[in-house]
DNA sequence: AGCACGCCGACT
DNA sequence: GTCGGCGTGCTC
């Protein structure tokens, strides 16, 4: 097996190369020319991290080779390349092609994407990654010139082995960390260890054999997993889903393809490690951002072996240097975590739409609850969806204020007979919508959730008995309702930790078991036991809850986001999945269309419905949004780059209320560009010319005003930020 | 970001 | 004529 270094394309004797420079500058988000220096010409190679001489001959910046040309564009004369900074070339073709389309798409720099796609150099890390590869290589030969050889001299390969041993040996003992590393690389370097018995016997059930076999030819499928854990033939218990996710990867792997598994959360990641490794696959890459920057640049250079591997990881595992890449699997793409936080903010899905387009991979979305991206998908037929709906758990409904009953404690007497019920024979689990103990307060007239006079925000009991709004803090001291005007504020629903107290005393003698946010819990046994957790941080029970209550659906769904109907039905498919076969699912409240959608097992009646509406709204993801923020001047200046465009509207230019969690200073403005998905390449390349002439003429003027400090009115874009409509 | 270049007003 | 202010734009 060649390595990384021997794959990727060297200079040739092309005596250009053209380097992508590290910096966040938007001006420099192209390729700069430098020449390539005769005692580096036989080094240099495609992808490989150097430092060049930039701005002046003696500063130095870092940079990625692109590509080698004979000659350059460039007037003026070339510098030399400087050094090489890693052998390993860290970029790979597909990686730059995939960064740079994903850029262009969101108005960002080509290197804000790299970032997330490479991990910082170990050099330790790397050393011993290269003396595994180098052992692993000599093996095969040894291997191979015996098998050549098997009818000479016996003596000779035992000889040659044990010369190898023997070095190996000498190495552990020189660095005793290496023994692990080494051996665990070796391995999964091999191919033919991949393929291990345990896998085929245990091997993909024919319907996820046949989704591989189509996903290796690039199909693009959404499906819904039944509901339900699954038992692993080493006796744990993951959720159905992440089992067929786990034998789909493998099935496509089987092929001699790599495989990208993305979830949004280290949670689900455990449970398709467990799945993989019951099946055989203990030696996937992890890559995720809970591991330490060793262990990720250690998964990063085996991915980047020349060698098919199922790649698990969170968000930025799309960017993984798949070799091969046969298909990516994303698991819950609704799940806003799988929204990137740094700049160009752009999401696992769309990273992965991207990537599957240009590799020819196959793509796979598999959620209990489809996002209403992927519905958009479904319906313009770019992604086919399953036919078959999959096993549901029973969903009942008691709807308090149509059959109303007194409140014995936390939950309504219907409810509280179902938690008994199951209580007699395994764990129950309750959903609740907030963590700690913080209730919400609504008009005690009519029900209305109270909202700040000041900031529109929503009020709550952040000190006992006195109600201050959850966002500015300002005190309800004259409220009064806008909708019915009393005065008089209740609490309403409440959280966790209440609810665990009052559920100790309402239920006593079960044991109560809390997981929310700060303290999740990732699994429970089969004993009874009342498991009450905030929506998304339920645990797995072993063989599956008797009964899941789902409680606050009015709360959840008094949120107010462009998303909460999807949020909804996303918390409660999840916690619904989480029942036994034989087991029921409670919606304890709550009324209305998503309520009625999930009950009845038509939310994409709902969501078809959900996704009209927005077209109709011109609100994503009918359409595409970019927001465009900074000073007043800066904002119109960037608006008249889009002058004449079909197809484009904008809201706005509003100023932004100073203050706030991002400490936004005052005096700025935001105006949301709305536009057709097809007109979104010339969108981004307007927009970032106006990005590229903001920050070129602002050095000047930012110097003169406040030198040093960032300048705050500069202009900034994000596209495709579900969160701008929401208040 | 920093640094060079250049165009216009004040100087030996 | 020439020095140097800072606004403008480039960085291979």
């Amino acid at each position: 097996m060649a390595t990384a270094f021997e794959r990727a394309e060297g200079a040739n004797g092309r005596a250009v190369a053209r380097v992508l420079l590290d910096s966040a500058l938007p001006q420099l988000d192209h390729l700069f020319d430098y020449s390539v220096p005769a005692e580096l010409a036989d080094e240099v190679r495609v992808g490989q991290r150097v430092r060049v001489p930039f701005r002046s001959k003696d500063r130095k910046s870092f940079g990625y080779i692109i590509e080698f040309v004979s000659r350059s564009d460039f007037g003026g004369e070339l510098a030399p390349i400087a050094d090489i900074v890693a052998a390993v070339p860290q970029l790979t073709p597909d990686v730059w092609r995939l960064a740079r389309a994903v850029a262009d798409r969101a108005g960002g720099s080509a290197g804000d994407i790299l970032r997330l796609a490479i991990p910082a150099r170990q050099v330790r890390v790397e050393k011993k990654h290269l003396a595994a590869e180098a052992e692993a290589e000599a093996e095969a030969e040894t291997e191979a010139a015996a098998e050549a050889e098997a009818e000479t001299e016996a003596a000779a390969e035992t000889e040659a082995a044990a010369e190898v041993e023997a070095a190996a040996e000498a190495e552990a003992a020189a660095d005793p960390g290496a023994t692990v590393e080494a051996d665990g690389a070796a391995r999964s370097a091999d191919p033919r260890e991949q393929t291990s018995p345990a896998t085929a016997a245990a091997s993909a059930s024919t319907s996820e054999e046949a989704i591989a076999a189509e996903l290796v030819t690039g199909a693009r499928l959404a499906m819904t997993p039944s509901h339900g854990p699954e038992r692993l033939h080493t006796g744990e218990w993951v959720g159905g889903w992440a089992a067929q996710l786990a034998r789909i990867a493998i099935s496509v792997h089987e092929r001699e393809r790599s495989v990208i598994l993305v979830a949004p959360d280290y949670r689900d990641l455990d449970q398709l490690r467990d799945a993989l490794a019951a099946l055989g696959h203990p030696a996937a890459v992890r890559v995720d951002s809970r591991q330490s920057n060793g262990e990720r640049y250690a998964s990063f250079l085996r991915a980047l072996d020349g060698v098919p591997r199922i790649i698990l990881g969170n968000r930025s595992a799309v960017y993984a240097p798949a070799h091969d890449l046969g298909a990516i699997l994303l698991w819950d793409d609704g799940d806003p975590v799988l929204a990137e936080p740094l700049t160009p903010y752009v999401h696992a899905r769309d990273s992965a739409l991207v990537r599957a387009e240009q590799s020819g991979a196959g793509l796979f979305f598999s959620a209990h609850a489809r996002s209403a991206e992927v519905q958009r998908l479904v319906e313009i037929g770019y992604v086919r969806a399953q036919e078959h709906p999959p096993r549901r758990t029973r969903i009942v409904h008691a709807d308090a204020s149509i059959a109303p009953e007194a409140f014995a404690g936390r939950v309504p007497e219907f409810a509280a007979r179902t938690i008994r019920e199951g209580l007699r024979t395994g764990p129950v689990l309750v959903q609740v919508a907030t963590p700690g103990y913080a209730p919400v307060a609504v008009c005690g007239e009519c029900g209305e959730l109270a909202r700040c006079q000041a900031c529109a925000g929503p009020i709550g009991f952040r000190v006992v008995g006195r109600a201050s709004c959850r966002w500015c803090g300002e005190y309800a001291t004259h409220w009064h309702c806008s909708t019915c005007d009393s005065t008089t504020l209740v609490e309403r629903g409440m959280g966790s930790a209440r609810t665990v107290e009052q559920f100790e005393q309402q239920f006593s003698g079960t044991r109560v078991i809390l997981s929310d946010g700060e303290h999740p819990r990732e699994r429970v046994d089969a004993r009874p036991a009342l498991v009450v957790a905030t929506r998304g941080a339920e645990p797995l029970a072993a063989g599956g809850y008797r009964a899941v209550v789902l409680l606050d659906a009015e709360r959840l769904l008094s949120i107010e986001t462009l998303r909460a109907g999807e949020d909804c039905l996303r918390w409660w498919e999840n916690a619904a999945a989480l029942a036994a076969p034989d087991g029921i699912c409670l919606m304890a409240s709550g009324g209305g269309p998503v309520v009625q959608s999930f009950v009845y097992g038509r939310s994409d009646e709902w969501l078809r419905q959900e996704l009209r509406d927005r077209q109709s709204l011109r609100y994503p993801p009918a359409v595409r949004v970019a927001s465009v923020s900074g000073g007043p001047d800066e904002v119109e200046r960037a608006l008249r780059h889009l002058d004449g465009l079909r197809g484009v509207d904008f809201l706005g230019p509003t100023s932004i209320p100073a203050g706030g969690a991002a400490r936004t200073p005052p005096g700025l403005v935001r105006a949301i560009v709305r536009f057709d998905y097809g007109q979104g390449a010339e969108v981004a390349s307007r927009l970032r010319g106006a990005l590229v002439a903001d920050a070129a003429g602002a050095s000047s003027r930012t110097r003169s005003r406040t030198p040093g400090r960032a300048r705050p009115e500069a202009l900034r874009l994000r596209f495709d930020d579900r969160g701008v409509f929401d208040a």
